[in-house]
DNA sequence: TTTGTTTATATGTTTGTACATTATAAACCA
DNA sequence: TGGTTTATAATGTACAAACATATAAACAAA
């Protein structure tokens, strides 16, 4: 095993030490219930100071992935994450599993210049054009979801992939872009004149709408998505243990 | 206005400090869009190291409270009213740490027989009556939410409790109930005539619509709720990581 | 006007140091 | 044996001091 943090890098210690621990933690180095060598002697094994790998941990913590106890040490607590993780299916294969068999009614890719939430999220200047794919998908008895998905120029897409593929397998095996971490933050709207089109509903309908976050394991942006839910044909589950 | 920090406290200062902030923006010292002193002008206010202000400062930033910008400065970010799906703390709660005053519109308790749902979740017959509580909240600008919640019986509640309170104190502190689990299904919907009352807005205007059914540790129902939004003021935040 | 360069100023990173708090194991005593 | 005290080993809190890095704004050059 190598406990390798290169203080050459221009990543910092302390995310480097993060992702380190989890790399450990998923690798079963530090399986379920097992706790962690203690911070002073933890920090020496890194070489970096204590205060640097407690920001590290802290991060760790925040997210419920390690538990820290007074005396006892830190302990490694995998059994929230699971329930969190099921979310993890492409779209595509979500419904397949709900027994809904999917249709692309439109697909087209472009390459267009972001705005500026879009070049704030990718953290790139608004003059560098990004791949962007728009999709509307539904049932044989009508569409149901408008996405709008803004691809990072890193990955390196062309646009002449075969998005009909799952996205998330596309992306791994074509492009060992593993999509890990997302955000998503869910709210209610009226359909402007172009959703309404595009869902085939009345404009001012309500639409479940959709924004996704999604980054790579350094925690890098890959993929902006917006979906807009034609409403009663979509619900978002969420399942959450304290 | 006082900064009051007291370093004799046996609180450490950097929760005084986070708690300090949280108090200030919430009652108009730094509304919305405003920047923060910067943090060594802030640390030497609050007579407190940097490093101890960050403390607190990165608390609110994780929870998306303030954000910071390198040479700009930290900001706050009230814009919308979130939802974080792992936190478990109440509404009024989470409100009140977003600096978001809730105030009460309307506040209803009775006893009603359940619904074939409802009964079913709560695995008991439609002929014993349960405890459904209806409240309206909002801001000094209107309401925002319209809640239903119905209760199962074995908690013992009476309808005379001070649901004023935040609930799951409540419902720990004085019933020995604990909430533990919850299932959340969120879907946009149109408002119906009695949504489109409570919340002061039109019928068909969208609403995001939140079903929850909690459980105690012994994974027994205990709560059934149903959540009517205001389009627009409500943002659902999920994160998840595989 | 545009483009490049500098500079001031904010946050970001990292270390070293010191002492406080607390859960628990070990030692002690009744 | 069983309870109580004490020591210890872990995390928790706090500060000071550098240096790194990003960027807005001012300025200079093309």
């Amino acid at each position: 095993m190598k406990y390798s943090i290169d203080h050459k890098s221009p990543i910092p210690l302390h995310i480097q030490a993060e992702e380190l621990l989890r790399k450990l933690i998923s690798q079963d180095e530090y399986q379920n219930g097992r706790l962690l060598p203690n911070e002073v002697e933890l920090a020496k094994l890194l070489a970096i100071s204590r205060t640097t790998l407690r920001q590290a941990i802290n991060k760790l913590v925040y997210e419920g992935l390690l538990v820290r106890k007074k005396r006892a040490g830190t302990k490694v607590n995998q059994s929230t994450v699971s329930s969190k993780s099921n979310n993890w299916l492409s779209f595509s294969q979500e419904m397949k599993l709900r027994g809904i068999n999917i249709k692309n009614f439109e697909l087209h890719v472009t390459w267009v210049f972001p705005d500026e939430t879009l070049a704030n999220f990718f953290e790139i200047k608004t003059d560098k054009k990004v791949l962007k794919m728009e999709r509307v998908r539904g049932r044989n008895d009508g569409p149901f979801v408008y996405f709008i998905s803004y691809f990072h120029p890193r990955i390196g897409l062309t646009g002449d992939e075969d998005f009909k593929r799952p996205l998330y397998e596309l992306l791994e095996q074509d492009y060992s872009t593993i999509a890990s971490l997302s955000k998503e933050e869910i709210s209610a709207h009226a359909a402007d004149a172009l959703i309404a089109e595009k869902l085939q509903i009345k404009v001012n309908e309500p639409v479940l709408f959709r924004k996704r976050f999604v980054f790579d394991q350094g925690e890098r942006p890959i993929e902006y998505n917006l979906g807009y839910y034609k409403a009663d044909s979509f619900v978002y589950t969420v399942e959450s243990r304290r």
